[in-house]
DNA sequence: AAAGTGGATAATTTCGAAATTGCTTGCGAC
DNA sequence: GTCGCAAGCAATTTCGAAATTATCCACTTT
């Protein structure tokens, strides 16, 4: 008992994890350079723990690091977030189509449960003037309803996979659009992904999904 | 100049290139440990830039970490491997498919010389009696006729997703079979992708990917 | 004799400091 | 007046050691 663990005890996965979420909240402005020693005693922990901590995001791609130059917030890029688009199309469609075929009742609850949380944090998004204390909130809980409509698919590694470009999506918007990407057709477009799920048609849940995503190609890409 | 570089020069990023290709050839046993501190002597490096550079590779999904236990090998998974297969046959056949739209004649000539390689190396394995020695060589002009497959898509983030799905799909074929894999059949099946490419037919090439990477499933898994 | 416990050893992680590298500011030359 | 260069400074990376944690072996107990 030489240590004290500290008054917040944060281990280093919850380092991480916090760190992910506030990223993906836009906490941070798009090109902030991140120094370990400065983030440091947000954890109260040491500069080499939050430099692992640093190095294991940006090998997932949520944070840009160069040699000698420390890390940085990925800039906003619309044809990398029109990539990420693409690639989170193909694999969420993927995902969701093998996870209906798989998914029993359960599985429906399930994201009939998810589904009732995000639209009541849209409905209250819909309603407030301003989004932005409602942001992190509804990232985490958006998240939480597409990981659970990919819940029942038998691959992890789809999965990971689905995670890892959906990180990187949602950084990406957050990036490039103030509240997050939040639109009123977003709550318009869950409830069609739910009932096409629900409805096991397998081609109207991926034209749903497709739709849901591909919004983001008029706001932000011109050409 | 207070310090000398050492005799070798390896930087950190090749440090991690060395790492990978090692792994990837099936250099290291299945499940065996990597412990920084035996392996620095290879590099001339400290060991805590070594644990960086397995750090890296963890977080790619080459190595295995566990929680103060160190890092391991990845075991050979039959469920994992085909799952990898599966997720390589989405995103390659995608990727290929819009390579080829996109893809010139200088396109086609990089795979023609690309193939030509993997042609030779793959007439030697043939003939030869034992595969070890050529093994490395053979993953190494694999995935660079892989990569080349993809060369033209204008995706970066779909082809750096087709990098490590297939790392990770190498690793478990070459922790599950003799050989990394290589069949005999692999030659034609390596024709076949080359020809659907040049003769611009997408549904060929999405058909010859698939029984190129579906061959596993008999070999590998049981059920 | 077998199982559980205690201590010793080895390994991984974490820490603070040194060293290399990139950036900035001031000075000199054209 | 502007461009080029050099020195100082800040920041990132790397290093060796301390500290926490897991593993192994011997010993006691039932």
């Amino acid at each position: 008992m030489a240590r004290e663990p500290a008054q917040d005890g944060m281990t280093q996965a919850g380092v991480i994890r916090s760190m992910k979420a506030r990223i993906m909240a836009g906490e941070f402005p798009a090109g902030m350079k991140l120094r370990p020693d400065a983030l440091r005693g947000a954890y109260d922990v040491s500069a080499s723990a939050m430099r692992e901590a640093l190095l294991r995001l940006s090998a997932e791609g949520l944070l840009a690091q160069e040699e000698q130059r420390g890390f940085h917030i990925p800039e906003a890029d619309p044809a990398l977030l029109q990539e990420l688009m693409d690639l989170r199309v193909l694999i969420e469609g993927e995902g969701a189509a093998l996870s209906m075929r798989r998914g029993d009742m359960e599985w429906e609850a399930d994201l009939a449960a998810a589904h009732h949380k995000l639209a009541h944090i849209e409905g209250r998004m819909a309603e407030a003037e301003d989004h932005a204390p409602l942001v992190p909130i509804w990232t985490r809980v958006d998240w939480e309803f597409h990981q659970t409509l990919l819940s029942a698919c038998p691959s992890g590694a789809l999965r990971d996979a689905h995670r890892t470009v959906y990180e990187r999506f949602r950084q990406q918007v957050v990036a490039a659009t103030p509240d997050a990407g939040f639109r009123h057709e977003t709550i318009q477009e869950h409830e069609e992904i739910v009932n096409a799920a629900v409805a096991r048609d397998e081609a109207a849940l991926r034209l749903a999904i497709k739709k849901h995503l591909w919004t983001y190609r008029e706001d932000m890409v011109g050409a």
